[in-house]
DNA sequence: ACTATTAGTTTCCTGAAGGAAAGTAGTTTC
DNA sequence: GAAACTACTTTCCTTCAGGAAACTAATAGT
């Protein structure tokens, strides 16, 4: 296989780039879906920097939700294996709700998106 | 003042940082509301990596959207600061839509948002 | 017995998201 | 003068997200 220059390399990055702009965003678009709505993101980064919860100390913690729709939301997330939900042997039961490694590989994308959204406050504000 | 040690230093980072998810989780979530709905990160997306573009050729790259939507979202996005609108004096009249400056500014997140959708999609598929 | 706490589920409701199709309006080409 | 292309807007419709409140079921304390 014949060695290829620098500018060779480059233009197929930047060519296979433009091809997979689709892919991209076929890509964001999942994940868009995935997060959709007004809780699955408060649910994750609550579990994620402030640890495991059970469920009532969710419905406290994440502000305005109703039981109705933690319950819903947290059978969502545990479907894709962000987080799990262990029932404990306490009595009364509690069920302790923990977010996945998995689930951890979003923290990245979260910590940008605080990021971006603290600055748009300020610029808001101004 | 008296100097820190770095252990007093790394307590305080990490008590502010407790202090702080509230607000953080506060911003992540008007992020989520900025670009709610089915179309705003692929429009956002597709000005930014594939540049700017007029309005039919926006109807043609993102795939499935209709008029209305696309209108509409456009519309926002402009209120948003994060696109501008050109009308230019071409017969028949084109507009072109260009993301701004501001709107570059959430090329990091999306970037994370398209790696991270990209793994999850190979994740599935095993 | 009565109340409280845990973790939900169920019912009923409203408003918003989004799609399909047709319409508007100006201009240009055949 | 008809058709086509631009950039929309309008209307009508369906579906879904999400909220409020009541209800279930098990157990524990008083």
């Amino acid at each position: 296989m014949k060695l290829k220059s620098q500018e060779e390399i480059k233009e197929a990055i930047e060519k296979s780039c433009a091809q997979d702009h689709t892919q991209g965003i076929l890509a964001a678009r999942d994940v868009m879906e995935l997060l959709a709505g007004k809780w699955k993101i408060q649910i994750i980064a609550t579990l994620s920097f402030d640890g495991k919860k059970r469920f009532m100390d969710l419905l406290r913690h994440v502000d305005g939700i109703g039981s109705k729709m933690l319950s819903k939301e947290l059978q969502n997330l545990e479907s894709h294996q962000l987080i799990t939900r262990t029932v404990c042997n306490t009595k009364p039961i509690t069920v302790m709700y923990e977010i996945t490694e998995y689930g951890q590989s979003l923290n990245g994308l979260i910590i940008e998106m605080i990021n971006w959204g603290i600055d748009h406050r300020k610029k808001i504000m101004s």
